[in-house]
DNA sequence: GTCCATGCAAATGATTTGCAGTATC
DNA sequence: GATACTGCAAATCATTTGCATGGAC
């Protein structure tokens, strides 16, 4: 239980700086923080930004764009984009046994709110197509587009 | 045969427009073409652009976005993103009975090149949705990540 | 003739970059 | 002390918009 849905963490954060010649510094320690608290959420790099503002006025816009990039190449936190104008970054989860935790988004089509879906069920489908074609599937993202439980009843279109 | 994997069309096109009140003009009409014409590709903007030029130099990269939104309104085309700066844009294929055809889209981390899979499988995932989260899906949308056949074999990462 | 669509140029807005000063190792 | 990082402002680049003209119905 207290492995399941863990975040990679800080010290692990330092450790792999530290493995790529990258130096530790608080303003790359705090945007890990803004999005570990809200590892349930997915903010843009304005939202990161105005999180770690409240504590550290001097930051930079383009700092925390620049920590987005190393956390990526670091494989901390994963991109996602919901056609909503601005990409969105959300923290990597790790089930048990350190492998990586992976979800589907559901967006609904009416109110716009973007809603997890915890089940994965991708492994058939990526079995069968390296069987198929020879490629070899690393990571896949899904994005499921429909009418939420409370939008369900007033379809539109 | 004759019905498989065709493309929506021309006349379809005109149809939508008129119920929509909207004028039949020739710029749609070429950039709807250049789409369905290169309907194994993911054409950017700027791409349609430089084919409808061809044949119409006078045409503006305005127009080629405005028709791009109507065409995507309309159901016609499918937005897709691969991170790669631009916006990208395929035409809808049609299965036998008119039903959607659906693909997904491998995308090599290594050279960078898109495939296509032709196979769904997404129809077992999206009834467990409904039945445990009331979440009523319409569409969906899938990209995997991984290495190509070709460059399964020189591993980098 | 009315209203919508077009082309051009200018505006927008998210993200990136150059550079001089600053902090980490 | 060398090198990488930061903050600011300016640059970039895909996409959108305003407006006067042209075309569809």
């Amino acid at each position: 239980m207290a492995e399941e849905n863990q975040v990679v963490g800080r010290e692990e954060f330092k450790k792999r700086l530290k493995e790529k010649g990258l130096k530790v510094t608080n303003q790359r320690l705090v945007v890990l923080e803004a999005l570990e608290t809200s590892s349930n959420q997915h903010l843009t790099a304005e939202q990161i930004f105005d999180l770690v503002k409240a504590d550290n006025p001097e930051i930079g816009l383009a700092t925390v764009y620049r920590t987005i990039q190393v956390l990526l190449e670091l494989h901390l936190i994963d991109r996602v984009n919901f056609d909503d104008g601005s990409e969105r970054y959300e923290i990597v989860r790790m089930g048990t046994k350190g492998a990586r935790h992976h979800h589907h988004h559901l967006i609904c089509i009416n109110c716009g709110k973007v809603f997890e879906f915890e089940e994965d069920m991708m492994e058939g489908l990526e079995t069968e197509i390296e069987k198929k074609t020879g490629f070899h599937v690393i990571d896949h993202e899904v994005k499921l587009y429909g009418y939420c439980k409370e939008c369900g009843g007033k379809l539109i279109e």
